[in-house]
DNA sequence: GGCATCACG
DNA sequence: ACGTACGTGATGCCG
């Protein structure tokens, strides 16, 4: 028997869009309806397999329901924008597959379905409707079944129900269920119903007395109550309205027939384009034409050996596209030449060893562009194997993230998939995860030859089309002298790392762990039991339940007892102040003691981070494993972390260099604002001045009160901050800071001007931009949702001035390092700080090293402000800071 | 693996 | 009325 599959398109595409969080592709088009409406078709379309497959929409226009109640549905509000945008591109997408789409002015889908429907009977075709409204439960029969899909908790189930199915759970039959409906009304619905019938009572009599008529023929019934009778009896048009209203036509005048429901082959061409647009990459890998492995048919793949590489190498004139597998050694290397590819694998120590003999004339040769990804992996890689490489490259990750900074993953498979509509399988699915998974000398040679030769092929191809997108939107700068030339500078930081006094830190970790020991008694004796200090759940029990201290503020999960809550608990219970306490010490103790000596390298016995390029929105790097980037600074305690960084030996010191408050000059310098130029240019300080300012105080009668709200001031202005949040960081009235902030406002007019514009520009074009022309595309900022449009305005502000000073101090390593390299210096660059540099400095090049940091970094951009680098030097971190 | 917390700029 | 500052990473708990 065939079947037939009609989706309840309006009911479904709802439940498609508030049960999946906003999505957006690049261009702010929201799409997370039309994903979640694809999913569950396409998982029924696999179930069912169906013969027949269309799909049914409400048109806005009255229906017959609408004139016969004129309140029929009038309390519905219309779909939110985020939705109604998207509800032209989901029928374009049903266009392209080919799916039949009915509507019709004057009825509902339900009515059209129901028709759909009775035709399936007529012809003897099973009938399948895929909806989330119960109403559609009266079309249930044999030949029908409804697949009412419910959201609960995120998950989505569906659940099929027959005739059985809907008897066995409501006691009544499919055409029973209309009488109940109409009896009891749906205040969603505006089904008027009987007033004072009610859910219980409405399938007690249904179920007595099959229908409304019948039902209404035996008001004498005894089962009644007197009460009811009287309700039944002045309800008695309603209900025959409401029977009406909630019963659904079985009979439109559908101009269509089920033949043209038949199911065809997709417009492949189309819903690519279509898919491409939405950025629905699962989806696309699932209609692509071509099987994944078939990609590159006409490219030939060899095995070869070192010798054989070796040769080959000699060929390379002026461009390598290669790829470097393995991290801390070669596990293999491949690359393309022409139409060939050739990999040649290492099994052992030698066969790295060989291989980087084999390329070393390619690598170290300036005049040949690498072409690759994640570059400073492969100069990390090489430089094992004791071959520089530090110029002459191109990656196509880096050059992803300057288009797009704001993907989770810069690998070539999803960057082609971005860019290209490659659809490359991905590690995980080329080597498995977890202990099954394999490397890459297990796997077999099919699968290998297509995952080497696919991510080959692709990189060629990614080259030129975002050098031709970075040129198109005016990033070549950013690319070439910033971004490029600093992934050596990173590689060369990792590699070199930061010597740690391991004693040193053992004796700190150790005096930690006596310390939360006695805490840990002492907390326990206050709390009268013993419990896991950190596990939060535990505490708010203690804390909140136990002790009866009063609750601030509550998480999703229970009580919340951060360090805000616990500072405004610390008078009133005396286990507060040892809690906080245990706090500090237990994540210095995990964290930084710990957790540093565990990331010793001890044959180096530094500490070798890793800085990444392509992980912030805004352009900053990161660090990782471990995070150099939050050791302690700001109480004395934490800070001592820092005098266990150290140089390498007796005949260095550390240079540390720090940008004075580069994000106000930067906002002064972008907004133009005289007034806080003229601040600068005085060099005075900051915060004083725009404390004398805003509170109208001459000068020298600034308080420390004063120049600290100031400060929060400047700060929050930076990060877009509200009333309100000023407020409570300064202990103030919300009536006071909104005061504060408009006086600061007058003051820096300009300023106020210049996040305005900022905003409107955002608003206009989707994105905002550094001074360097670094991007951020902000998809919020379009929303109608308060919460997340307020988000896009306050990214949009601090994302120019985060990343403009991201862009000025990678500008800075660059030259830093260039220059050390330049005059030969045995100095060298190991750490940023976002406004931070340190170099681990040789004590005879000391004075050359504090003036070539300072030049490079005062000189990195012309502001209008100047840039000013604050620098000290010393044995250990703590000292040079 | 998500959440809460806390370290930094 | 909304719920409340930008950008990160590591840790420990808990389902």
């Amino acid at each position: 028997m065939k079947n037939l599959l009609i989706i309840d398109g309006n009911s479904i595409i709802n439940r498609a869009f508030y049960g999946i969080r906003l999505l957006t592709n690049k261009h702010g088009l929201f799409t997370n309806a039309i994903y979640g409406f694809l999913k569950i078709m396409f998982k029924h379309i696999d179930e069912l397999s169906p013969d027949y497959i269309c799909v049914a929409f409400d048109l806005k226009a009255p229906t017959f329901r609408h004139k016969m109640y004129s309140s029929y549905k009038a309390q519905r509000k219309g779909m939110p924008d985020e939705l109604r945008m998207q509800m032209p591109v989901m029928k374009e997408v049903l266009g392209a597959m080919n799916i039949a789409i009915l509507e019709k002015e004057g009825y509902e889908a339900d009515d059209i379905i129901g028709t759909v429907s009775r035709m399936c009977d007529e012809e003897k075709i099973a009938c399948h409707i895929l909806t989330g409204d119960r109403d559609d439960l009266q079309l249930a029969s044999g030949n029908t079944d409804v697949l009412l899909t419910i959201t609960r908790m995120g998950a989505t189930t569906t659940t099929v129900y027959d005739a059985n199915a809907v008897y066995e759970e409501y006691g009544v039959t499919p055409s029973e269920f209309v009488d109940v409906k109409a009896l009891m009304g749906d205040s969603s619905d505006n089904v008027p119903g009987v007033k004072g019938i009610g859910e219980k009572t409405a399938f007690g009599y249904i179920q007595k007395f099959k229908s409304i008529e019948k039902l209404y023929d035996n008001l004498d019934d005894e089962i009644i109550k007197p009460a009811a009778r009287k309700k039944l009896e002045d309800g008695k048009d309603m209900a025959a309205l409401s029977k009406k209203l909630c019963t659904i036509d079985r009979y439109v005048p559908i101009e269509s027939s089920l033949n043209d429901y038949e199911r065809k082959e997709y417009n492949t061409e189309r819903l690519t384009e279509l898919f491409i647009n939405l950025e629905f990459n699962a989806f696309l890998k699932s209609i692509a034409p071509v099987p994944k492995d078939a990609q590159n048919e006409d490219v030939q793949f060899e095995m070869v050996d070192a010798v054989k590489l070796k040769s080959l190498m000699s060929d390379i004139k002026s461009e390598l596209v290669y790829k470097l597998y393995g991290a801390k050694s070669i596990d293999g290397f491949a690359f393309k030449d022409g139409n060939s590819i050739y990999f040649c694998p290492a099994a052992t120590p030698d066969d790295s060893a060989a291989i980087a003999d084999a390329i070393r004339p390619v690598f170290e040769n300036s005049g040949i562009v690498k072409i690759s990804d994640d570059i400073k992996s492969s100069i990390i890689a090489l430089h094992s194997h004791g071959l520089t490489f530090d110029d002459a490259y191109f990656d196509t990750g880096i050059a992803a993230y300057i288009i797009n900074p704001a993907k989770s993953s810069y690998s070539t498979s999803s960057v082609a998939m971005d860019l290209l509509s490659i659809p490359l399988a991905s590690e995980k699915e080329v080597f498995g995860s977890g202990k099954d998974a394999k490397t890459l000398l297990t796997l077999d040679d099919k699968s290998l030859m297509s995952y080497v030769s696919g991510e080959l092929c692709a990189i060629e191809k990614l080259k030129p089309f975002e050098e031709e997108k970075i040129k198109a939107d005016g990033q070549e700068k950013l690319l070439y002298d910033i971004e490029l030339p600093l992934v050596c500078v990173l590689a060369d930081m990792e590699i070199y790392g930061f010597k740690i006094d391991a004693d040193a830190l053992r004796d700190f970790t150790d005096s930690l762990t006596k310390k939360i020991a006695v805490l840990e008694e002492e907390i326990y004796a206050l709390a009268g039991e013993s419990f896991n200090i950190n596990s939060t759940k535990q505490l708010g029990v203690i804390l909140f339940e136990k002790l009866g201290l009063k609750v601030i503020k509550k998480t999703k999960t229970g009580y919340s007892t951060d360090a805000a809550v616990l500072e405004k608990l610390e008078g009133s219970h005396d286990i507060i102040g040892k809690i906080i306490e245990y706090r500090r010490a237990a994540k210095l103790k995990s964290t930084y003691g710990d957790g540093l000596l565990a990331v010793i390298n001890p044959t180096t016995g530094r500490i070798h981070s890793s800085f990444n390029q392509t992980v912030t929105t805004t352009g900053r790097i990161s660090s990782t494993e471990p995070n150099l980037q939050n050791i302690p600074m700001r109480r004395e305690e934490g800070r001592e972390i820092r005098k266990m960084f150290v140089p390498g030996s007796d005949d260095y010191i550390l240079t540390d260099a720090d940008y004075s408050q580069i994000e106000l000059r930067i906002l002064a310098h972008m907004s133009g604002d005289e007034a806080m130029i003229e601040a600068f240019r005085s060099g005075e300080d900051i915060h004083a001045s725009t404390a004398s300012r805003v509170f109208g105080v001459a000068k020298d009668e600034v308080t420390p009160l004063l120049r600290s709200r100031a400060k929060a001031v400047n700060f929050g202005i930076v990060y877009g901050m509200g009333e309100y949040s000023l407020s409570q960081d300064l202990h103030i009235s919300v009536k006071e800071a909104k005061a504060y902030i408009e006086s600061y406002f007058e003051k820096y007019a300009s300023v106020k001007k210049y996040l305005d514009d900022t905003v409107s520009s955002a608003r206009a074009n989707g994105y905002v931009t550094t001074m360097f022309g670094r991007r951020r595309y902000i998809s919020e900022i379009a929303s109608s949702n308060f919460m997340t449009r307020a988000f896009g305005e306050r990214v949009a502000m601090n994302t120019p001035i985060q990343g403009t000073a991201a862009d000025i101090i990678k500008i800075a390593m660059v030259s830093v390092h260039r220059e050390l390299k330049k005059q030969k210096l045995k100095s060298r660059l190991i750490l940023q700080v976002h406004d931070e540099l340190i170099i681990e400095t040789a004590i005879d090049e000391a004075a050359k090293v504090k003036e070539l940091l300072e030049s490079c970094m005062m000189n990195a951009a012309k502001l209008s402000t100047n840039l000013l680098a604050e620098t000290g030097t010393g044995k250990t971190w703590y000292d040079a800071h």
